[in-house]
DNA sequence: TTGTAGGCGTTATCAA
DNA sequence: TTGATAACGCCTACAA
């Protein structure tokens, strides 16, 4: 391995001029910075971020912890995080914790022992812990779902975008949605059906818990829940479908019976995933702004970075608008 | 920051007792080390990783550089990679290099600094250049895509699985298969249309270059190629199509001029997407075993780990196969 | 403007 | 079996 003492012997200057050099502080003669740039160079000088690090303190990386990297919203969070990172010179380093508090945890523990700048997390569970990151100073962001700790929190207005939903299914003249919404243990999907609720209720019409269905956010039980709810005695005529997987299981369902959608129900999903504008009908769907709450978690990150932790901001809650994207799923026959 | 030698202090031992103990060496005293792991957790020390790689020269950590995060096929390959590590105690830090040859450079660099134990590798291209870490003796493994580089690479069986998909629909009783596959600056494309020529001449078919597209993977192109196809002058009458991401595309333009895959055309895609299942008609597709290559990339790393430069095996390359998953676009009707 | 030297937290060598 | 100590490669007072 090339360090910056081979540097130093080969320029001829000490190894706090190269160091110096290299990190381009302007104390530096022009005539011997060219030497040093020439040396390593010629030697393939590479530096070592394991020592700056043990050195500083700290490494020009973030770290991103998602709960479900299959999952086309969160891949777009990383995009949007990543980009803003490059552009400020961090590396982000992603870590899958697959919905598996075991592997947050222990990915939470990599990022505190490899020393990371700053870490956004979509935590499994709202009790998440997060203390031996924040007791040393390392700012955490949580993105899509709130963490008991008081930090910066980057949500999407999941109620107002399920509401705006559910409206737009009874104003396009449908009579009876239902909700299909994920596990109680999320928030998002709490959220969501009351979302749901409020549209109902803004609309005059009442709520009924046989309309309404927890499935986990997976297709498979998603299906199981609409044939639950079709079989019913006073079945929906269209749905509410609190993401994109589950709008899958939905869709199979409908078809096995021979039912097309926004044409014998109606149907919106949350999630614009980039199948939903391909499937026959396109799907009317819930935009959530994913890349953006990367590069607004990113720029919260940033606030924090080198702010000693005694004069921090509050932490701030940023709560994003969703975009009800209107194809052909929820026209009314 | 607690450090050993806080620990040392509360347990009164010498630094070098604590990090044996720590490290589970035989040679500690019982009585000893009890003590120092009852210091530890009442000071609540954790390891700091960055001091330790920089005494070990290495970090238990390994990069997976994937070039599309959103795709997910290079998703399924992180699970397997990150199941097989977890068990191994290394922990995998995913890098997503966009298809962008600098990010790419970048993270290979980021990989270098931070002195990863190895790599796992989609590269952008045939020639991107790993040499720095080959050179330092960190392992590096290529996957879905080769690299010029003498490397284990983990492939699939593209050609293969292309033909056996073109020769599945002239089987059913389509006659003029067309394909519409990816850039020709990729690997994956070139051999998925040499598969599919295989396949019409397995059938005593004549291929016609009439009936090839390169649409880039993405569906837009693809429903521009396909609506080019379908307006020529003798058109196809069914698709095979190199990438999932290219059927939605197919998918739209044919709808838009009614016609129903299964009955008045067929298809068959590459890639098992999850929506692939769902849409109407379900598609036939190439199934690619991507979790089992990202195991078996993370057992070539672990054949390589420990094992001086000087004698360690020859690069390997496995080929998996993929398997034809008939499902109704490509039914004849 | 440049150089010397100390230390970041660990592990490993060598004596005791 | 234990402890003192020297690295690992870098950055930055401090001194010159």
């Amino acid at each position: 391995m090339v360090t910056i003492k081979d540097v130093a012997a080969r320029a001829g200057v000490s190894v706090a001029t190269v160091s110096r050099t290299l990190n381009n502080q302007a104390t530096v003669d022009e005539q011997l910075a060219d030497r040093v740039r020439v040396a390593a160079a010629e030697l393939g000088y590479r530096r070592n971020g394991i020592a700056r690090s043990l050195r500083l303190q700290r490494a020009d990386v973030w770290a991103l912890i998602i709960s479900d990297i299959a999952n086309p919203f969160f891949t777009a969070i990383a995009r949007g995080l990543e980009d803003l990172a490059q552009r400020q010179g961090f590396s982000v380093v992603l870590c899958n914790s697959d919905e598996d508090p075991a592997k947050e945890a222990n990915y939470l523990e990599v990022a505190e022992r490899e020393q990371v700048s700053g870490v956004v997390l979509s935590p499994n569970r709202i009790g998440s812990d997060i203390s031996p990151l924040t007791r040393l100073g390392v700012p955490v962001v949580a993105v899509d779902r709130p963490l008991r700790a008081p930090v910066d929190t980057v949500l999407v207005r999941s109620a107002a975008g399920a509401q705006e939903a559910t409206e737009h299914l009874l104003d396009v003249g449908w009579r009876r949605p239902a909700c299909i919404t994920g596990p109680e243990s999320a928030q998002t999907a709490i959220q969501r059906l009351a979302g749901y609720r409020r549209g109902l209720l803004a609309r005059k019409r009442r709520p009924a818990a046989s309309l309404v269905r927890h499935a986990d956010y997976r297709a498979d039980r998603a299906a199981l829940a609409t044939a639950e709810l079709l079989d019913g005695r006073n079945p929906p005529d269209s749905f509410f479908v609190a993401n994109s997987e589950m709008a899958l299981g939905v869709l199979q369902e409908l078809r096995s019976r021979g039912l097309t959608v926004g044409e014998d129900v109606g149907l919106v999903a949350f999630d614009n995933a980039p199948w939903t504008a391909f499937t026959d009908r396109p799907l009317s769907v819930v935009d959530q702004p994913a890349y953006e709450m990367g590069v607004l978690a990113g720029n919260l990150l940033l606030s924090r970075l080198g702010v000693p932790l005694s004069d921090r901001p509050a932490p701030r809650v940023r709560r994003l608008r969703t975009e009800l994207i209107v194809r052909e799923s929820s026209l009314h026959g």
